[in-house]
DNA sequence: CTTCGACAACCAACAGCCTCATGGCGTTCC
DNA sequence: GGAACGCCATGAGGCTGTTGGTTGTCGAAG
């Protein structure tokens, strides 16, 4: 998970560096608004804490450059400039979240938490278990028992579907609301399709009997991921 | 916009939703930690703006009922507990923002934009221009002059990338890492087909030479969308 | 000025995969 | 038995990305 913070006060920066550090992220820090754009533009980031003033102009100018230029990383800026009116006017400019100083680390944690939560990253791959299965959002691959394989786009979006709502029974229209969008135009049998090639891949690496039906009201994970 | 507030307080929840609904949200209220959970499950809405007092259990609770259930909408938590322990709290429970009462209206609704900026929602259609042509993300197709076509999702992911950085030059690494991922190992090639694909079909609907190359450098849109 | 080579870009063609519809078959329930 | 439901094989069509040949551009050498 990499951070950039933007600060010119050094003895804040080594904080903030430190602070993020310690939580297992990690920081590049810059001290001007001509290097916190080129920076952010490289989209290597999955948020950036953007200081209010900076020795070459004020954070909001970095704010605009940066969504002016399409940059869509999450910024939360961090000011002295706290009144309601200052707040306004930063998200309104395109800013994710706005903490005035002094703040709380552990909030200024919390809410870059947040976002960076949010943000769907490149960088973080969320995993999903269930049993001795795991599904890996971001190669798309599914494992059980050591042995992986990789999942189709549909493949997938029909796992995680199940895999989000493990424990409960999801109906033929919630999964294909699901993997098709609301309000999607598929033959209700393309379904069937994937469920079948779902199990068959599963069976590939061992997992038998991992879909279960439920005649009528639609499909299940198997109840213990065994 | 649809929004779902949830207050039980008579005299504020009118508030609420009459401030929403003069900046143009459809505002649904709830009163219940069993009703926001019901109505927040339905994907329906683009925000949750949610009290942490309330009749039947507090705002927390319904926060991670939402969240356990896979409920994907931006929640933001509106309270009178408003110490940092307890928006630390709030906000690693699953919460995107967390303002404390009394509140000024504007950060509100600015606060309560910054998220809905955030999301891609299905509902809203982001509609991207340059000169005569625009591209429609909901639909990924593309009009010039009154005629329409639809674009593959990589044609569809290469004119985005172009038109948001309209007046540009966008270098052939630059296209590949927007289009195919920042660590995508395709050919260098398989860029020359998709400019080939698109220019194709914008000459198709009278947009000549909608694409223009800059040897050695990379691509842009045509400077006039004339 | 012309020629040549290197290189970038363009374009056609193709193979492989993903997607989804069709339709036959088996199973379950009334 | 028959109807409804689910399972599975097959195949058409579209999307994707590679290969490789052609064209165009630039700079240096003749």
């Amino acid at each position: 998970m990499r951070l950039l913070v933007v600060e010119d006060e050094p003895q804040l920066r080594r904080e903030l560096v430190a602070l993020f550090e310690r939580h297992g992220y990690l920081v590049d820090a810059d001290e001007t608004v001509f290097d916190a754009v080129e920076h952010g533009m490289s989209m290597a980031y999955d948020c950036i804490v953007l200081d209010y003033m900076l020795p070459d102009g004020d954070g909001i100018e970095a704010l605009t450059q940066l969504r002016e230029a399409g940059c869509p990383t999450p910024i939360l800026m961090l000011t002295v400039k706290n009144d309601p009116k200052d707040r306004v006017f930063g998200l309104n400019k395109g800013a994710d979240d706005y903490l005035g100083k002094p703040f709380h680390p552990d909030e200024l944690l919390a809410r870059v938490g947040a976002l960076v939560r949010r943000t769907p990253s490149l960088s973080d791959e969320e995993v999903l278990t269930h049993g001795k299965a795991t599904l890996r959002t971001k190669s798309r691959s599914l494992e059980y028992e050591g042995r992986t394989l990789e999942l189709t786009s549909k493949e997938f979006a029909l796992m995680e579907a199940l895999m989000r709502h493990k424990h409960q029974l999801m109906t033929r229209d919630q999964l294909i609301a699901k993997v098709w969008g609301p309000d999607a135009e598929v033959a209700d049998s393309a379904l069937d399709t994937y469920i079948y090639f779902l199990r068959r891949k599963c069976a590939n690496i061992g997992w038998k009997n991992a879909i279960v039906t439920v005649r009528g009201r639609g499909y299940a994970l198997q109840p213990e991921g065994e």
